[in-house]
DNA sequence: ATTTTTTATATGTCTGCACATATTAGTGAG
DNA sequence: CTCACTAATATGTGCAGACATATAAAAAAT
């Protein structure tokens, strides 16, 4: 039997999975070097690395220099999610955007923020609380803690027209942060903000972005009921 | 000033991103081309593309061929969320990982299930109702429907000591699906499983994985008050 | 003016080669 | 036997060149 040509890195990737799906190399296998493989399916090395480091990213392989390329213990599946801005996110399910402050003050965050934020205790930065609406209907609450110590302008600048969101995006790009999605149980206030019946259960997401090791900003997102982030496999 | 020689991806990759941040380019902008960049960065054409293509996965660029690269106008941000086996999430953070099976029968799934499987209305296939625990403390609930038209051997298998999460995964690998993330209110029947208060605000996900085209499984995971799902940015 | 065809161009990807780098396995000194 | 060093090896990545492919823009035909 003659392999027909493997000459493209989707092509290798495909059998790569068919082999794995089909048990020819089961989990925890040392799978041939990339040199072997490249030679089987008539391609250059460079393509098979590609296609396994492809399949490495997306958990399926565990891969590691010397030692050689093993089929994952854990086929860990990876969901990405798109954080996007909240006014592209309803405009595009085509609704009217619309955008509310609700509150704004200095204030020194609770404990957990500011050590999540790495400020020291007690310090005064920017407290911000708004609403994104979608149809005129609350869409989903914008509690926002800024730094002003890292973003002095914060200080100054007018979220009464456009949201912090959007204004930080524009102005403070982050490197990195973390993201923890989550639920909470509707209190009173968020009720009355979301309209909604206290004890909902509403999606949450809680996010903190950072310029380097410096803290940006910390926010928290709690969507009204039915919300579903979704995504595909 | 002569530029420093950006010879590998990481570097082009970390300069492209400083003038993206400078507004060296703005958003929308359209940048150099590769040949060009590779001239100015005196490196490879092949360099400056897996540099920029990374760039555009991450949702800072926008590419199309012949059109070129711009910045992207709204730079979407992606998280990415490991979907793992919950025996080994659990593991992981250190507790005892303990499983029990609630319910097993076959009946038809109600329509949104069944039309999200692509099932006949009415036929009827495996439902399955289990509790995976963390230090004996409920963690979360498995409600599952499996279509035994697809994977018979799961009408006959022993999901009272394996659970049909991990049996699943290790018996039939899918190839695509679907996955959303919301909240819910407790009710009686959700909090007497996961031993909570009935109104408690809990953290679900809905997950749907197919072979090609025919559903394979569909499941709701409904997790006990306080579970986060974190990533990084 | 509108539609169709052609052409030019930027990205997408393959090849063959080279060298870098991490890490295992073997070697040898103590 | 143990520990430090060395060599071997698989992956990681760079380069130059070539061709493939999508598509925007220009040219030609209607």
């Amino acid at each position: 039997m003659t392999q027909p040509a493997r000459n493209n890195w989707q092509s290798v990737q495909e059998e790569v999975v068919r082999r794995i799906h089909g048990k020819v190399w089961n989990q925890g296998d040392l799978i041939p070097n990339e040199a072997d493989l490249a030679q089987e399916f008539g391609c250059a090395r460079a393509t098979v690395n590609r296609a396994l480091q492809n399949l490495a990213d997306a958990g399926l392989l565990d891969r590691r220099r010397k030692a050689g390329t093993r089929v994952a213990l854990f086929p860990v599946r990876k969901a990405t999610l798109e954080i996007s801005l909240l006014r592209k996110e309803i405009t595009d399910k085509g609704h009217a955007y619309g955008y509310a402050q609700v509150s704004r003050k200095h204030a020194a965050p609770p404990a957990t923020i500011a050590s999540r934020m790495g400020l020291e205790p007690g310090t005064r930065i920017l407290h911000l609380v708004c609403v994104h609406t979608a149809d005129a209907r609350p869409y989903v609450i914008e509690e926002r803690w800024i730094n002003t110590g890292a973003v002095p302008a914060a200080g100054t600048a007018d979220f009464s027209q456009l949201s912090p969101n959007e204004w930080l995006l524009q102005n403070v790009p982050y490197t990195n942060g973390e993201i923890a999605f989550s639920a909470i149980s509707a209190d009173a206030s968020v009720a009355s903000l979301l309209q909604c019946e206290a004890g909902d259960g509403l999606f949450m997401i809680d996010r903190t972005t950072r310029r380097g090791d410096q803290a940006i900003t910390s926010v928290r997102l709690v969507f009204a009921p039915g919300y579903q982030m979704k995504t595909t496999l």
